[in-house]
DNA sequence: CTATGCATGTAATGCGTTACATGATTTG
DNA sequence: CAAATCATGTAACGCATTACATGCATAG
């Protein structure tokens, strides 16, 4: 999805601000599956207020910027909806972690391993914010969404811890024969 | 990975052309965690030759534009390992379907169930086309790539299976309870 | 006869990251 | 005293998608 979208689909659940918007986005459940950056949500706010999709209320605050509150217009939520009947984007799992690991063979064991202790312990922590996320109150899909990104951490950090050390011994044992 | 280091993982197995790259890079283990697409690829290759990180040897081809089999120099083995061992992106998963099912209260029952059954579908498919991949000969840190992605896609395939009808279902009770 | 595979490339355009710029308040 | 939180924005720059352009061979 587009930063756009990505903000409309925030102000759908409440007027909010662009910093706050880019909080929802780093919080579960949405943390798992899509982000956006500052220099990308501030221009799609204003683009969007251009285009008559949100309005925007300055709220005046002492010693600081204004904090501007952006909410959806009806013409803002037909097109939140339009883009999410529409043709979806294709799910896409990136790892360069992955890639360093398939082409391991390059390196040397300490940086292998190191990296494999970083990536479960990643892969820990986001499945412990998932899990601690408070669900109460919210939508199936909401649910859904959460327990989605579980289940996918869950087998990212299960893989990992159970195939590291053939990874690990084996990757010693073709360095040593290669010499 | 920008699509520089892409190219050079890929020549990291042997000579091969712009075209051959992408069908690496459509093809299991790496298909299910890397991607680009010609419009990136033809450019990055052109660039590496410019930096001297690839050599390239055109053979003539009857009827077809010429084949520019591209190899990796010693500078180009190099800068792929500095790459390999320097800061990695973090691992990310985008779905703007999880997106769509977490607002799925604003959507009719119908789009819901298209959407999820094409998503079960997607993720079977890009199991199977894990599983069916050949990994007799291949190093430790291909097959254990080829693993992860099995992983994940059959836990997300598994978790689809095992929640939709609940998602379905409360869906459009919630529907009902808003008339 | 139509689509797919082989084979390369360019150009426009949009998109987004990154770094920079500013500055008070609160927490450790 | 340093760092994080709150709060917004711009500008440069790179990167990549998309569509276009070309053209034969083969498979269905």
């Amino acid at each position: 999805m587009d930063t756009r979208t990505l903000c409309l689909a925030a102000l759908s659940y409440g007027p909010a601000s662009g910093y706050e918007i880019k909080k929802m986005l780093e919080e579960p459940p949405l943390s798992a599956i899509q982000e956006a950056s500052f220099g990308a949500i501030y221009p799609a706010l204003n683009k969007l207020a251009d285009d008559g999709q949100v309005v925007c209320h300055a709220q005046a605050q002492d010693k600081r910027p204004d904090k501007k509150v952006y909410a959806l217009t009806d013409e803002g939520y037909r097109s939140l909806v339009a883009a999410l009947e529409g043709d979806l984007d294709m799910d896409r799992f990136r790892s360069d972690f992955l890639l360093m690991v398939m082409l391991s063979h390059h390196l040397d064991s300490g940086c292998l391993s190191r990296a494999v202790e970083n990536k479960l312990a990643f892969y820990d922590h986001k499945l412990e914010m998932l899990q601690a996320h408070d669900l109460s109150g919210a939508t199936v899909g909401r649910r859904f969404v959460n327990g989605f990104g579980q289940a996918l951490y869950r087998a990212a950090a299960e893989f990992v811890r159970e195939h590291k050390d053939e990874l690990l011994e084996q990757h010693r044992k073709d360095k040593d024969a290669a010499e």
